[in-house]
RNA sequence: GGUCCCAUCGUCUAGUGGUUAGGAUACCGGCCUCUCACGCCGGCGGCAUGGGUUCGAAUCCCAUUGGGACCGCCA
C-alpha cells in the first residue's frame, strides 16, 4: 500500500438492536483513526437480514452516533439497498469456478452436523456439492470454494500475526436459496466497492477474517489492513450484552452524561496514552493510534465514567452547559426556565455536579420566592439564637445598591465584625433560611446568583418563621 | 469438542530484561473551609500457577489454569 492511499474506515452496524456501548466504541475507533489520519469514515447499515433489523434501531444508531459527535462522511448506505450489486459479485465468482450451487438439503446437514459436534469432530460442509458442476435450482444455496490445503494468515495491527491452517475453513455459503446474500459476501464485496481499507472491529470477528480472506482472494482484490479490537465485557466478564450493563447509548444522556466523557471514557477502555486519563474530542483526534490498543477485554467501569462526566462538566464552558442543562430543569416541572438563569446557575454548580441531572436537582433552589425547610435544617439552625443577628443582616442587605459578592462579602466583614462572630456561626442558619438545606453552594456566589429581591425575601420569611415558632412554644 | 485470542491493584491501565511495579477510579484518613463540592497531601490494594532461558524476569519460551470469541441459509 503506498503512503498517499488515504485512510477509509467504517462503522457497520446490523439494525437488530440499539446501539450500546460496544458498537460505539467500535464506531468511535474508526472515527478516531479517520479523523487522525485525515481520512473518510462510512456509515453502512448492515440489514440483509430483513427479519431481525428494525426501522426504529436504525434510528436509534444514528440518532446516538449523531450525538456523541461522530459523524460520518458517507452514508448511512444500507445493504438491502445492493443486493443486485452482491448478486453481481456471487455471478462473477460462480463464472470464474470460485462458488458453486449447493443443492444438499439444510435438515440433512443440520443432522450431519450435530452428529459431527457429538463424535467430537468439527462440523463442517461435507463438499458433497463442490464438484459436481451443479446448477441454479429451487433452494439451492451458492457457496465459495475455500482451499482445502496451506494456511489464511494476515497481520492484525493489535493481535500481531494470526494464522489459521485452511484445513479449518468451510465452504461457507455466500447466497441464500432465497438469492440474499450472506454476511461474509456482503461484507467484503462493500468493503471492496467502498474502498475501505481499514478494518477496525470487534475482537469477535477475528475469527471471521480468514474466511473473508478468502472471498477478498477469490475476487483478486487488495486485503484491507485489520485491526481487531477487544470486546468489552459485562461484570461478569462474559460478552457484554442486554441484560448486564449494556444500556443505549441514549440512556447515558438521558442520565445527564456528556457525550463528550463517554467518548473519553470509551476511548481509554482498550486505549491508553501513557498516564493520562482526561481527555477532550480534538486531544483524542490528536493523540489516537492503533498500536496503542491493548489486546485484552475489559469491563466498562461506570463509576470512571461518572468521575470522567464530573471533570468534562466542570471544564466545560457556562454557555454549553447552561443549553444543556435546560431540558433536565424542565423534566423536574420548572418549564420557564430560561437559559439566561441557568448560565448564572452553572458558573456555581459546575464544581458540585457528576450529572446533568444532579446538577438540575442542585438548580431548583433558585426558582421560585418560597423555599421549604428541611426537617432537621430548620430545627437545627433556624432558631431563636439567631433572630437578631438575621434580622440587623437583613437591614445591612437591604441597603445594599448592587448586589455582588464582592460587596456582600464586605457587608458581612462588617457585620461579623460588629456581632463578634465568625461566619461559622451563623452560615448555616442563612444557608437554611436561603435554600432550605445545610448543603449549598458558597454563600455569597449563591446570594449574587438569587438577586437581591429572593434573598431579602427569603431572609425575612426565615425571620418570620422563628419569631412564629417561638410564641407557639 | 475443534480453532483462534487474551491474562499487572476490585475496575481501567502504564510498563517492551535491572523500577521501592507508576497512574486513574472507588474506598479510608488528613489539609483547605460558611455546608457541600473542587483542590491538595497520605493510606489500602496487583504482576494467575509451574517450569525453563538469563548474572538478573511483570517483561522472552513452554506447560497448566482461568477467561473470551468463533465454529448459522445471524451479523
Amino acid at each position: 500500500m503506498n503512503k498517499s492511499e488515504n485512510v477509509v474506515t467504517r462503522f457497520a452496524p446490523s439494525p437488530t438492536g440499539y446501539l450500546h456501548i460496544g458498537g460505539a466504541r467500535t464506531a468511535l475507533f474508526n472515527w478516531l483513526f479517520a479523523r487522525k489520519n485525515k481520512g473518510k469514515f462510512i456509515l453502512r447499515i448492515e440489514d440483509t437480514d430483513r427479519q431481525r433489523s428494525k426501522q426504529e434501531y436504525v434510528e436509534d444508531i444514528i440518532e446516538a452516533l449523531r450525538w456523541l459527535g461522530l459523524h460520518w462522511d458517507e452514508g448511512p448506505i444500507f445493504q438491502s439497498q445492493r443486493l443486485d450489486y452482491y448478486n453481481s459479485i456471487i455471478e462473477r465468482l460462480l463464472k470464474e469456478g470460485k462458488a458453486y450451487y449447493c443443492h444438499c438439503d439444510p435438515e440433512e446437514l443440520e443432522k450431519k452436523k450435530k452428529e459431527a459436534m457429538a463424535r467430537g469432530e468439527k462440523p463442517r460442509y461435507d463438499r458433497k456439492c463442490r464438484d459436481l458442476g451443479l446448477g441454479p435450482a429451487p433452494g439451492a444455496v451458492v457457496r465459495i470454494k475455500a482451499p482445502l490445503i496451506g494456511i489464511t494468515q494476515f497481520k492484525d495491527i493489535i493481535k500481531g500475526n494470526i494464522s489459521v491452517p485452511n484445513e479449518e475453513l468451510d465452504d461457507i455459503i455466500i447466497r441464500r436459496s432465497d438469492g440474499t446474500p450472506t454476511f461474509h459476501l456482503a461484507v467484503v464485496a462493500d468493503d471492496i466497492d467502498m474502498g475501505i481499507n481499514y478494518i477496525i472491529r470487534g475482537d469477535d470477528h477475528l475469527n471471521n477474517t480468514p474466511k473473508q480472506i478468502i472471498i477478498y482472494q477469490a475476487l483478486n482484490a487488495s486485503i484491507p489492513k485489520y485491526a481487531h479490537i477487544p470486546l468489552i465485557l459485562g461484570p461478569d466478564r462474559s460478552r457484554l450484552s442486554k441484560r448486564h450493563g449494556a444500556m443505549p447509548v441514549l440512556n447515558y444522556k438521558e442520565m445527564g452524561y456528556l457525550p463528550e466523557a463517554l467518548v473519553n471514557a470509551l476511548a481509554r477502555l482498550g486505549w491508553s496514552y501513557g498516564n493520562q486519563e482526561r481527555f477532550t474530542v480534538e486531544e483524542l483526534i490528536e493523540k489516537f493510534s492503533l498500536e496503542r490498543v491493548g489486546k485484552s477485554p475489559g469491563i466498562f467501569n461506570a463509576e470512571k465514567l461518572l468521575d470522567l462526566n464530573a471533570w468534562h462538566i466542570r471544564n466545560s464552558s457556562d454557555e454549553y452547559l447552561a443549553k444543556e442543562l435546560v431540558p433536565f430543569i424542565k423534566k423536574l416541572g420548572i418549564q420557564e426556565v430560561t437559559e439566561q438563569d441557568t448560565i448564572k446557575l452553572v458558573s456555581i454548580l459546575k464544581k458540585r455536579s457528576k450529572t446533568l441531572v444532579e446538577m438540575a436537582e442542585k438548580s431548583l433552589f433558585y426558582f421560585g420566592m418560597d423555599v421549604e425547610y428541611e426537617e432537621d435544617a430548620e430545627k437545627n439552625y433556624l432558631t431563636p439564637q439567631v433572630l437578631a443577628l438575621l434580622s440587623d443582616l437583613t437591614d445591612r442587605i437591604s441597603k445594599l445598591e448592587s448586589f455582588g459578592q464582592k460587596n456582600l462579602e464586605e457587608v458581612f466583614i462588617k457585620f461579623l465584625d460588629d456581632h463578634k462572630i465568625k461566619l461559622k456561626e451563623i452560615a448555616q442558619a442563612i444557608r437554611v433560611a436561603l435554600t432550605g438545606k445545610t448543603v449549598s453552594p458558597g454563600l455569597f456566589e449563591m446570594m449574587e446568583v438569587l438577586g437581591k429581591e429572593k434573598v431579602v425575601y427569603r431572609l425575612k420569611r426565615a425571620i418570620e418563621h422563628i419569631k412564629r415558632k417561638t410564641v407557639m412554644e
